[in-house]
DNA sequence: CTGTTAGCGCCTTCAA
DNA sequence: TTGAAGGCGCTAACAG
């Protein structure tokens, strides 16, 4: 089925093609009638504007770019979806690319979305390499960052949009604290992730305050996943180290802490409390039912379009701007007040 | 930062803008020397071809748009990855846009893909609506679907992937009539859903052909939830109806039951056998061990990105192509063998 | 091998 | 209010 174009349409209605280009983008300058009468002829027709050609001289493609590492992953799926549905609000449609952590794709992707003429880059991202592969150079487009870097000087040498993970770190382990837990692991650091330095040093914080020692089970891999958890979680029951409530970096990792615990008989929360952080689909089934801290994903997609539709305005801030969102606990099941006489293992 | 363009570099390195593209098309018919200088000039001054420009004149966009139903979906989510993953082996990228199974959403973003020149589109979906609305016009650009549909005529009025869903019927009643259980009710069949209909089809004459009565509870919902299982469960459970083993529409509504069945202490496998259908990531988790069927999604998707890249290929088939992906099996620990000392309601 | 020219489909002055 | 003409960035003949 052959495309029609202005042209075709000008020729049926015996007009000149620009009047057909005046009539459909609301010009003042047009009769009422000619533009009922052409805009008449374009739905018989079934025409449709070629987008293209018509970007090509606003130099606007009402698209913005999104590199997400994998939107499979029940975290950047809801991520993905809500960015969508924000950019739609304010008219805009997103290219979506899968970058699979793979800091090269991203760099290929991102050449690609610019070669398309998007307006701006939305960059999903748990990597550090990432804020530095964009501040080290300059773009065509702007571009925002969700997610999170260690470099201090973040906030001032990007746009970015980020949770609170310090807040974060901080909530759980009060949490755990409030319950009476003295001997509360975290469990799941991965030392190079400015993410988990950020929940960490809550974490820890929150330790401190209250006159207790922070305790971390590393994670020397790549990411966090449930296998690392389980991993992890079995070394650690099988050491010494006294232990009556696990904060574990993410939800997944949560996972194969209790996956371990469930092998090895240990209850919980009767003899152990777990809380994870983000917020995952299957954290509230029913026969998991984690105590967890939310990321709200919602807030944070709408945060990171929010500030891209600033930044594509007609006063765009001048300098760069940083927005972090408040972490929200989400109480389940999987925590319990300290019971020494059943607490796995305690210090006291 | 100003975007370069093919007539800069023809004034830096001093030659028609036609050599410039030549040298960037790997056009034969130019020196070496020139193309490696324009390509140094290039990559020096950041040159990238504006792709809107370019597909303008060739009349392709190297890029497929999907119209996909909500990638924070555990299933969707797992293929839109997948196709895109596909597509960009084939040297294409996708516009994926989330159509929340609204049928005037979908039509909205088919208009708008079109209008963006996408070379293609793939629609998935589970509504028949669709099908109905994209076999009653046509189109400027092939489109696939990816689902099922009620209409015998689905794979001679349009191509189509989609999971065999009347085998993955007949596999999961196989498997529980081989396991001992006569009273096998199908929980969740959605009356006006075409892959309800395949699945429950194969359930029954499975069950006719061991001499068995099909049995169903019919979810009269739109959508096969996790909350509809559970009350469509506890139904039955509070009802006197026989039932040794339940075969779930999905892999949500098996979840549901199971936090029915939870709530009610009947023990599964012990008392209850139970199959999903779906696969999905969290139907595997330790606590969970569905027994399912697989919908093969990366199968899925590959089958759709190939049958797309055939229709764009340069002889494209003449007539209307349907592939069906056969499902899997995949048994986890929701299912035993029938005992009738333990099984919850028997006629026998 | 390289330059010139004519569009791709559309928007936007500038005249009429 | 409408038409004519130029140009967005690029490719593809056609000359030279």
């Amino acid at each position: 089925m052959k495309r029609v174009t202005i042209k075709d349409i000008a020729k049926i209605a015996g007009v000149s093609y620009a009047t057909i280009s005046r009539a459909l983008n609301n010009s003042p300058e047009i009769s009422p009638e000619t533009r009922a009468r052409i805009q008449e002829i374009c739905r018989r027709e079934g025409y449709r504007a070629n987008s293209l050609a018509r970007s090509l001289v606003s130099n606007k493609t009402g698209v913005i770019g999104l590199i997400i590492p994998d939107i499979s992953h029940p975290y950047y799926g809801e991520i993905g979806l809500n960015i969508e549905i924000c950019a739609r609000r304010h008219h805009y449609n997103v290219m979506m690319c899968n970058s699979l952590h793979d800091l090269q794709q991203i760099g290929e992707l991102l050449q690609f979305l610019i070669a398309h003429q998007v307006d701006g880059v939305i960059i999903a991202s748990s990597h550090d390499d990432v804020y530095a592969y964009v501040t080290s150079r300059s773009f065509a487009v702007p571009i925002v960052l969700l997610g999170d870097c260690m470099n201090a000087s973040c906030g001032t040498a990007c746009n970015a949009v980020s949770l609170d993970n310090y807040t974060a770190g901080r909530i759980g382990a009060e949490y755990l604290i409030g319950l009476g837990h003295r001997d509360i692991v975290y469990l799941g650091r991965r030392a190079n992730s400015a993410t988990h330095q950020h929940r960490y040093t809550g974490y820890a914080q929150a330790m401190q305050a209250a006159g207790l020692t922070p305790n971390t089970v590393d994670n020397p891999d790549g990411s966090s996943t449930l296998e690392r958890g389980y991993a992890l979680a079995k070394q650690l029951f099988i050491s010494d180290r006294p232990c009556s409530a696990i904060f574990a970096a993410t939800d997944a990792v949560a996972m194969g802490v209790m996956k371990a615990a469930d092998e090895l008989q240990i209850d919980i929360p009767g003899s152990l409390s777990l809380i994870g952080l983000d917020n995952y689909v299957y954290s509230g089934l029913s026969r998991t039912m984690l105590t967890t801290i939310d990321q709200r994903k919602p807030q944070l997609a709408e945060a990171a379009v929010g500030l891209m539709m600033q930044l594509l305005s007609d006063n765009p801030p001048g300098e760069y701007t940083h927005r972090v969102i408040r972490p929200a606990l989400i109480e389940r099941s999987t925590c319990a007040p300290f019971d020494r006489a059943h607490a796995l293992r305690s210090a006291r």
